[in-house]
DNA sequence: GTGAAAGCGCTAACAA
DNA sequence: TTGTTAGCGCTTTCAC
């Protein structure tokens, strides 16, 4: 209301206001040095009265910190990267840092550039997050402040990133399904090309022989789409019309797999049961019926990161390699018992 | 490699290097003052060497300046406000503007303290975006720093925001649908208490009654999911077991009615025609056949209020009230004329 | 042409 | 208990 709010006001105005000082409002308003509680008292009325915001460019500028790091990102900000940088401004926040972010359309260029800026502005850390945990090209080497990746993977091994236990989740669906009394059990799932899809595999496979079981047919790698989990799931019907339960790389293929077992008068979860990847809700929900799915915990793995960003900021030893957070699984109709 | 890149170099160990005064250093750098062409060269080399890059706060604290503005999404990044966000990134990136995200969690507490925060770091604007239309209160009247709505509408007239043409998005389909040679159309949409619902559905029937014809039956409302789409469609096939198109009010809408269509026997696009709304790609493409759809243009919204933004930071007069986007229609198998 | 000095808003020594 | 001063890194007069 007042139209002071519009004018940005100092503390040499405070100081004015409040009959003291400059260095004595400073120490008032900072609970520094030996003060009167009446003078005190004074500098903060005047200084609520005028609606004071200490500039933080001046602050920083003397203790040399700026208080604010760096978000980069090559996923456009989209449906993987999301719940990390949440989970990071989360754990950031708390910590009164603030984050700048950048995208960058996954143009190495681009990205140059983004790093550059953010450092010629500062920033005390870099996150770098990603769509896929596929390793990347180090973002620089001896960059001036530390980085971490989250749910990317740095391909230098000097660099410190933090990714989802593909491995474990596939190990995860495998021991519900095997708990579920299913035994005969299929496997779609994304390109070959990509780590994830294999290590899903792998722990599906892993925990299956555990079990003293093994997949029906070979893990059937193709595209990360629905098109792809309806055409393997008629792959995998004809080879083996007995399946009991298919999991599925993703929710996307888990929701043309749902589709064709459906088409096919498969009953789901009577017949088969199915398992997806990634708790993509829209996705999930829309399912039918619902679907149990793995879930990254992408919140974590952006909350962890940031807190070890924070760490590395503060001093700690830069951490180095690879830090896997596990997987969970969230139940849904797609795989009661009946 | 080098281990200075560790060291953060002032601009008095260029002028130092260069054998030059701090001031003449400063003006070689910024090509100002008149300086002998060769101390110009021999600075730039040395701040090259030593990889100096000045340090924007205090640059910052003599222009009074940022360069920063702060987002902040009610949305937690999600589907809709992340496309405004890039649009509004790509207009101030391209000003060298840095900006600072806040996720409030649909928070209006959190909210509060994010502005708080904004403006203690001196942004010289913020943009808001939002998951939907509805009109919203206000962050705050008179503040210190312009204030730009995007995907979302302050319920204050005094305030400016920038939102797709529902309205124009429903149009938009109705008349594809009409020239694709379809009369009986039918409307399965959100919950009428969405201003976004309605509109869609006034610019569908406005649109339809100019063309001489009406909807079949009455807009049907329910709620923005796949299963509401699977239900509505149920309900229009039984009291208009003749209709030849359907306009849903989302995407996901859509793939429930899609679903249905399909397994009481309609084939699609030759039997019935489909258009959603949202063009959210996932979605859209396992789509079966993939959607024609309303696309609202996320990018431009974001990118037009970040323009108006940067001409208020810049002293333009305020703008006031709301700006319409149009929509654009993508064409897709769903409504192919056989 | 170049250097010296003041000052942006603030905090931290040191004086008083 | 309070005021004065120096200085963070930079730009910009104004002398030289």
């Amino acid at each position: 209301m007042s139209s002071e709010q519009a004018h940005v006001v100092t503390i040499r105005e405070v100081a004015a206001a409040a009959g003291v000082s400059i260095g004595t409002a400073s120490k008032a308003l900072n609970g520094r040095g030996k003060l009167r509680e009446e003078t005190r008292a004074r500098v903060s009325a005047a200084a609520e009265r005028l609606g004071f915001r200490p500039n933080p460019l001046a602050q920083g500028l003397l203790q040399g910190r700026t208080y604010t790091v760096g978000l980069v990102t090559g996923d456009s900000f989209g449906r993987f990267s999301i719940p990390v940088m949440l989970g990071a401004e989360d754990a950031l926040g708390a910590g009164q840092i603030s984050v700048f972010m950048c995208d960058t359309r996954d143009d190495p260029i681009r990205e140059q550039h983004y790093v550059e800026r953010l450092l010629a502005r500062r920033v005390e850390g870099i996150i770098v997050t990603g769509r896929r945990t596929e390793p990347r090209p180090s973002i620089g080497a001896d960059l001036p402040v530390p980085v971490v990746y989250a749910m990317t993977q740095s391909a230098s091994d000097d660099d410190f990133s933090v990714i989802p236990d593909d491995r474990g989740g596939g190990a995860l669906a495998a021991r519900h399904l095997l708990a579920t009394g299913r035994t005969r059990i299929g496997h779609v799932t994304g390109p070959e090309r990509f780590e994830a899809a294999r290590r899903r595999a792998e722990g599906l496979t892993d925990a299956l022989a555990e079990a003293g079981t093994g997949l029906a047919g070979d893990p059937l790698f193709g595209e990360w789409t629905e098109e792809w989990g309806r055409q393997g799931a008629d792959i995998l019907l004809r080879a083996h019309p007995d399946v009991e339960a298919v999991f599925c790389g993703s929710d996307q293929i888990a929701r043309g797999v749902s589709e064709t077992l459906r088409e096919r008068g498969r009953r789901i979860p009577d017949d088969v049961a199915v398992v997806g990847f990634d708790n993509w809700e829209p996705m999930v929900e829309g399912c039918r019926p619902p679907l149990t799915t793995v879930d990254m915990n992408l919140g974590e793995i952006g909350r962890i990161a940031a807190e070890h960003l924070l760490e590395a900021i503060g001093g700690a030893p830069r951490a180095r390699g690879v830090l896997t957070v596990p997987c969970s699984l969230v139940l849904r109709e797609s795989t009661r018992v009946s």
